[in-house]
DNA sequence: TAGATTGTTAATCGATTAACAATC
DNA sequence: TAGATTGTTAATCGATTAACAATC
């Protein structure tokens, strides 16, 4: 059953809310839910909901609505989430060591093997739950270890040259932290994160609204 | 000098990328850019920026294009970054200590004040740059210490509980980095983060495309 | 002045919402 | 069956792009 439709990025990006909400859900031991319940406690509209989930077939049942627990997990399933998924960290500073050691992201299948940093003595700190290496290991290690994703979690300056050693080593995915935008190439999706960016969204509308 | 026509929110959300781009255009000595040549740097039609920008009234001359310096300013102003904030952080984890920690958030005038946390014992970790309370002390400490935003990076079930503190303090934005979406009130603006979201997106894609 | 490039209006495109027939 | 709610088409809305007159 795949997509019908062409599914637009704006679909893409509600995908991992859907997720959550249902799982939410789920954990609530709610079994069904329809198109109008959700969209009260989503904050959209049940049209948009009903048009999204579509895109990927018909889930729902007429007169029913959606089931909670197997909505969720084909939602998963089109995110990729039924698999696992070897991550790599380059940058061990606060955010590099934030990401490897957050739960949230194991529980979801994400495994951080290692962290790379141009200051190896970073490893002392707080205990990322991964070994630190020197940056200069990270071709190696991937040659014997190879990784589907790569964090970059460095400073702007140096995270072109950490996405080279990356995509070279074979990562098929970056999840950028550091504050510049690298562009996607065939071989390999990017996610670039610009933190700051919401921060100023947010001082936007405290002084606009 | 105003904003004309209302700003939508998919151009506010534009705004912190063409005030990182020019800042970078700043740093490399170019005084002067057109719509063209911005466009390609920063992958938008030169058409698109040129609509943005007159949001807030005619910044550049014709024949000549804009003059970096001035537009950054005046993005900056528009961005509120023209004066400093001062910043509470609820949950001294990994993520609360990297945003008390980042240097890019201090040069942008955004000071963390103080970090609480439940279990206040987290202030050994790595040294967020600023003292650990314990959650208790947060309400007592915002009325002798206004804050202007708060960032919440504790688990889910304590965001809820976080965010009422915060706004009952006085803190007139919310910065959620827990995994639920918290709705903004009248009095206060909220960015939910989700993190996790980014990384969803990148495994669709490398699942879809 | 001539050339360049904005500011701004008009056209297009895509995304959201509304409506309702299909169907469980 | 009757009631509920989806799946899907049509209408609306808003955002992006194109075009060009204004003007530096």
């Amino acid at each position: 059953m795949e997509a019908r439709n062409k599914v637009s990025e704006a679909v893409v990006r509600r995908l991992p809310g859907y997720y959550r909400a249902l799982g939410g859900l789920e954990k609530d031991g709610i079994a069904r839910i329809s198109s109008q319940e959700l969209s009260v406690r989503m904050g959209l509209t049940a049209s948009q909901i009903r048009q999204d989930i579509n895109c990927f077939g018909a889930l729902g049942q007429q007169g029913y609505g959606y089931n909670v627990t197997e909505l969720r997990r084909r939602i998963g399933e089109i995110l990729g989430l039924e698999r696992e998924y070897h991550v790599v960290v380059v940058g061990a500073g606060n955010i590099g060591r934030a990401v490897a050691s957050y739960q949230g992201f194991a529980r979801l299948g994400f495994h951080v093997a290692a962290l790379f940093d141009a200051n190896p003595a970073l490893a002392q700190h707080g205990g990322p739950g991964a070994p630190v290496y020197p940056i200069e290991k990270l071709s190696a290690y991937l040659a014997e270890h190879p990784a589907d994703i790569g964090v970059i979690a460095t400073p702007a300056e140096a995270a072109h040259e950490a996405a080279g050693l990356l995509t070279a080593g074979g990562v098929r995915a970056l999840w950028n932290f550091a504050p510049v935008d690298l562009q996607a190439g065939p071989e390999c999706t990017v996610q670039n994160v610009q933190l700051t960016d919401s921060l100023l969204v947010l001082t936007y509308h405290m002084q606009n609204d």
